[in-house]
DNA sequence: GTTGTTGCAAAGAATTTGCAACATA
DNA sequence: TATGTTGCAAATTCTTTGCAACAAC
């Protein structure tokens, strides 16, 4: 289900809408969770879809480029995920790679705070939290 | 200078302490910035020390574990540093890599009212703060 | 038509593993 | 001495690049 608006995005964003693009995206949209470009390759492909590994590594680089997708460390791999506009943070559950996004006013206060406290510009932060969700806790 | 309770340390998290697991800690011990296995390899050969690429490798990997170390991602490879006891967060230097610790008890507050809000059993968190330090900026 | 994009094959880089020699406890 | 550790070389794995065919605008 590719959304005009997907595409108007992706333009907007100085990037052609491929077939490729919108695929990714598309995959991306249904999960909650993190994927790194392997996984997404393997299962594209599986799903039938016609895509290079390279095209997916490029691809996921180029949208994270963008602002839609937020990046991960599993470990050596990177992973990605979509992401809403606003600027957030992130409750991942260790075990199923989930992420639900948090929002805190809290943190960001802090983070200046402790900055110009030290005389550092600040150019950007990460706040994640990490543990089981309900779901894979049983 | 290698002292005992070094060595002491080693053993308690059940890693011997060999030459070169030494030599690491003395390297790390001085540096307030993060380090690659590579470079950290690269460096102690060039200061004439005899270590394999491999045992760096290890011996971060088996530090970090052990807790010595916290660990930091520079773009697809691993950093590390040598970290104090307490849990702590990180005002990190974009430019020369140097890393401040900080306590955050606000932090360590809003992380579990975040999580216990959503049925997440906490198993850790990171709050990490980028920028650029004084010295850097000129 | 222009210019950005794709994808293969090949290259590159970081990291890990097998295994025999070796050092620590 | 018994077992953990080292380090080389080779293998793996993730990721990037060259380049010609191709698709979007």
């Amino acid at each position: 289900m590719t959304t005009y608006a997907t595409e108007l995005a992706l333009r907007e964003a100085g990037l052609r809408a491929t077939r490729q693009r919108l695929t990714v995206l598309d995959a991306l949209r249904g999960r909650g969770d993190t994927v790194t470009a392997q996984d997404l390759h393997m299962e594209l492909r599986q799903a039938g879809e016609p895509i290079g590994l390279t095209t997916v590594y490029r691809t996921l680089a180029a949208l994270a480029d963008a602002g839609f997708l937020d990046t991960f460390d599993r470990e050596g791999e990177q992973a990605f995920r979509l992401c809403g506009d606003a600027h957030h943070h992130h409750l991942v559950c260790e075990t199923c790679n989930t992420v639900e996004e948090i929002t805190a006013e809290e943190v960001e206060r802090w983070v200046h705070e402790v900055a110009s406290a030290r005389g550092f510009s600040v150019t950007g932060h990460r706040a994640d939290i990490f543990g089981v969700c309900p779901a894979c806790r049983g």
